[in-house]
DNA sequence: ATAGGGTTAG
């Protein structure tokens, strides 16, 4: 009997070390000593082996015990679990209940929970909850815990805040649970509310103090939030509790993370990162992510090499990480060079790596080399047409668009919600209200897809293109959900081109009301209001937006020459070195344009600048220089000056695409600027701004003046 | 046999 317990003994060390060697000698010792058939034994065995990874000896031992109770089968099922075959878990969860009379416990049911939300199983997940209600189990700590995190990753945070409060005993994993569920769902907010409402029963019958899993979720509801300060807060909180990062590289993780997405803390975050003794695939992404997207693409340029240099292993996810922040800044050089990267790792073969590369040479508008991509995917799936249909839709292609869609369902491959927006948008884009219309109608009528509040938005959009804002209007009036931020902007911007200020004052002030922090929501509607003439509340709007001490979002607009990126804010960015140059040539291109097309700065009817409609017409021009759009095109033609000269102005070799980006939309006066340059210089310039491509070329645009 | 954490393409 003592030699039993010996054995079982250690079987759990070997499994708690995964030390398969040693795991492997005590079978055999265990089998000479006659132990063969013992239940415990074989359940240890079982254990040991699944923790070792080894799940076909685990397999064999289970088959091969005389009698298998409770613990048998759950330990072989979390280790399925354990080592990311879900499936396989609840498989054996159904074997078990079909040909077995043992019932399954509360650790069987919760492993089970777990395997539903890996496979993403909503409904199983549900029949379990009954299942457990059903045995008494539903009480039950490791139960509620599983169920918490069921619910709240698969986006129902509502059913897990009912199983959370209606648990009875709490341990700190539940509270962590619940912690770790909000800030999983996005509600970061309510996230730290649990916390502080964990911290006030210190007073009263619990008594938990946090630990890395509640500092790590704590961490990501920061994150979320934007919110430096409570992210600070938490990370002195772990000095002080001596929770140190250094074990342990998911919680280190979460702290660059934290420091990354508050913007203003990346010099935290790379204190954090630099300290770390060993660096991991998904903390290095984290930092090269965050300085791209402060704009500091040198950095992330350097850190990625440093990255792929250091050894370190990427995987798919980081390489399609990575590329899409230069795809969001359309670099397409620095796209490039990550491409090369991917064709050097067999982490460069997933289809995630593939579609993000597409998604990338959209929007830096190479349409050709972006199709070339696509065909050359060997497993294409919905995310691969979905980006496709995409570009196409952002250049204004939507018959091409709708084809590619067409083509996608004739190979077997089903549309989701996002390639219906997709398909949406580039219907919009392209003013095909009738197909668009059809499309709508299709998603409504099918039972698996839901439209979300921003197929409205598309909707909505191309209503109110096309004139039909009353219809518009009606839409937004019937929609089964609340008409989100989005759908009132668009809304709002649908009144400013058809000049209707009665629709636009109460789409204007119901977006003051549910998101009044947003400056563009006062831009807009002064703008309605100016383009009406009424400046009364053109300034009243105005005011109010002063009054909170909210600022324009200044625009930013950058080109790449070479190999580099130049990077413009407007209101007057003289910063580049050779701003003074950059203004000559667009006083030369001004004035040629005024002289053979008559144009006048500022006259545009859809100005962006309407309180300069008193000024003279000079300081009008002045202002409009300034914008970064201008700056980074006047760059471009001031590199390349030279070199024009030198070939000969309008000679028969193909010209070099200018190409310019903007973080918000274009503006009305640059819009008609950048026509007349296509036709005066004699190149074709694409401008992506924030909602699709513009390519001027002989003096027309590709939106056709619809944007 | 005992639940929980960071990155992730459209």
């Amino acid at each position: 009997m003592e030699r039993r317990k010996m054995i079982a003994d250690m079987l759990r060390a070997s499994a708690a070390s995964s030390a398969i060697h040693g795991g492997a000698q005590l079978h055999g010792a265990l089998l000479k000593l006659g132990f063969g058939s013992d239940t415990m034994l074989g359940n240890n065995l079982i254990d040991m082996y699944a923790k070792c990874g080894e799940l076909r000896m685990a397999g064999e031992v289970f088959g091969g015990m005389p009698e298998r109770n409770v613990v048998s089968w759950t330990a072989l099922m979390v280790g399925f679990l354990r080592h990311g075959d879900a499936r396989e878990c609840l498989r054996l969860l159904g074997a078990m209940r079909s040909l077995s009379d043992v019932a399954p416990n509360e650790f069987t049911l919760s492993a089970s929970l777990k395997a539903c939300g890996v496979v993403g199983d909503m409904a199983a997940g549900v029949w379990i909850h009954g299942a457990c209600v059903r045995a008494g189990f539903e009480g039950h700590h490791v139960v509620a815990n599983s169920l918490v995190l069921l619910y709240s990753k698969g986006g129902r945070i509502g059913d897990a805040r009912r199983v959370f409060d209606g648990t009875v005993f709490r341990n700190l994993v539940t509270w962590n649970a619940m912690i770790s569920g909000y800030a999983h769902a996005g509600h970061g907010r309510d996230s730290l509310l649990v916390f502080r409402e964990m911290q006030q029963r210190r007073q009263e019958e619990e008594d938990h103090q946090p630990d890395e899993f509640t500092f790590a979720s704590l961490l990501k509801a920061c994150g979320s939030l934007g919110a430096a300060r409570e992210g600070a807060q938490v990370h002195a909180a772990m000095v002080i509790r001596g929770v140190s990062t250094a074990s342990n590289a998911i919680l280190a993780g979460a702290l660059l993370d934290m420091y990354v997405k508050c913007r203003c803390l990346l010099p935290m975050a790379m204190q954090v990162f630099n300290r770390l003794e060993q660096k991991n695939a998904i903390q290095w992404t984290t930092v090269i992510v965050g300085h791209a997207q402060e704009g500091q693409v040198k950095e992330a340029m350097e850190l990625f090499g440093r990255f792929w240099s250091s050894g370190v292993r990427a995987d798919g996810h980081v390489l399609s990480s990575v590329v899409g922040v230069f795809a969001d800044f359309a670099l397409v050089e620095q796209g490039r060079q990550v491409h090369c990267y991917t064709v050097k790792t067999p982490a460069g073969l997933d289809v995630s790596v593939a579609n993000s590369l597409i998604d990338m040479y959209h929007k830096c508008g190479l349409t050709d080399e972006a199709a070339r991509r696509f065909r050359e995917v060997p497993a294409r799936n919905v995310v691969s047409w979905t980006a496709m249909i995409n570009g196409l839709g952002k250049h204004g292609h939507g018959q091409e668009a709708i084809h590619m869609f067409e083509e996608m369902r004739a190979e077997g491959v089903e549309p989701d919600e996002v390639a219906y927006l997709a398909l949406l948008s580039a219907c919009s884009h392209s003013g095909l209200v009738e197909e668009c219309r059809r499309y709508f109608s299709a998603i409504r009528h099918d039972r698996r897809l839901r439209p979300r509040a921003e197929h409205y938005a598309c909707m909505v959009d191309l209503l109110g293109r096309a004139g039909e804002l009353s219809e518009a209007k009606d839409l937004v009036a019937t929609m089964p959900m609340a008409p989100t931020v989005g759908v009132w902007q668009t809304l709002l911007s649908a009144c400013r081109v058809h000049k209707n200020v009665t629709v636009g004052r109460e789409a204007g002030e119901t977006l003051l009301a549910i998101d009044g922090d947003n400056p563009v929501n006062y831009v807009m509607l002064s703008n309605i209001f100016a383009e009406a003439g009424d400046w009364r509340e053109c300034q009243r709007v105005r005011g109010a937006m002063r009054r909170r001490g909210l600022r324009k979002q200044g625009g930013c607009s950058w080109v790449e020459v070479g190999k580099e990126a130049h990077f413009f804010y407007g209101g007057g960015d003289d910063s580049h070195p050779r701003a003074a140059d950059i203004c000559c040539v667009l006083r030369d291109v001004e004035r040629t344009m005024r002289e053979r097309l008559g144009y006048s700065p500022g006259s545009s009817s859809s100005s962006s600048e309407a309180a300069l409609h008193d000024v003279d017409e000079e300081s009008r021009a002045e202002s409009l220089r300034a914008h970064s759009e201008r700056l980074a095109v006047g760059l471009w033609l001031l590199l390349h000056h030279d070199h024009d000269h030198g070939e000969g102005m309008g000679g028969t070799k193909r010209k070099e695409v200018i190409r310019v980006y903007k973080n918000l939309r274009v503006c009305g006066d640059c819009h008609e600027f950048f026509k007349g340059l296509s036709s005066v210089v004699g190149r074709v310039l694409v401008v992506r701004d924030a909602n699709r491509f513009h390519r001027f070329e002989d003096g027309v645009c590709s939106c056709k003046d619809y944007w």
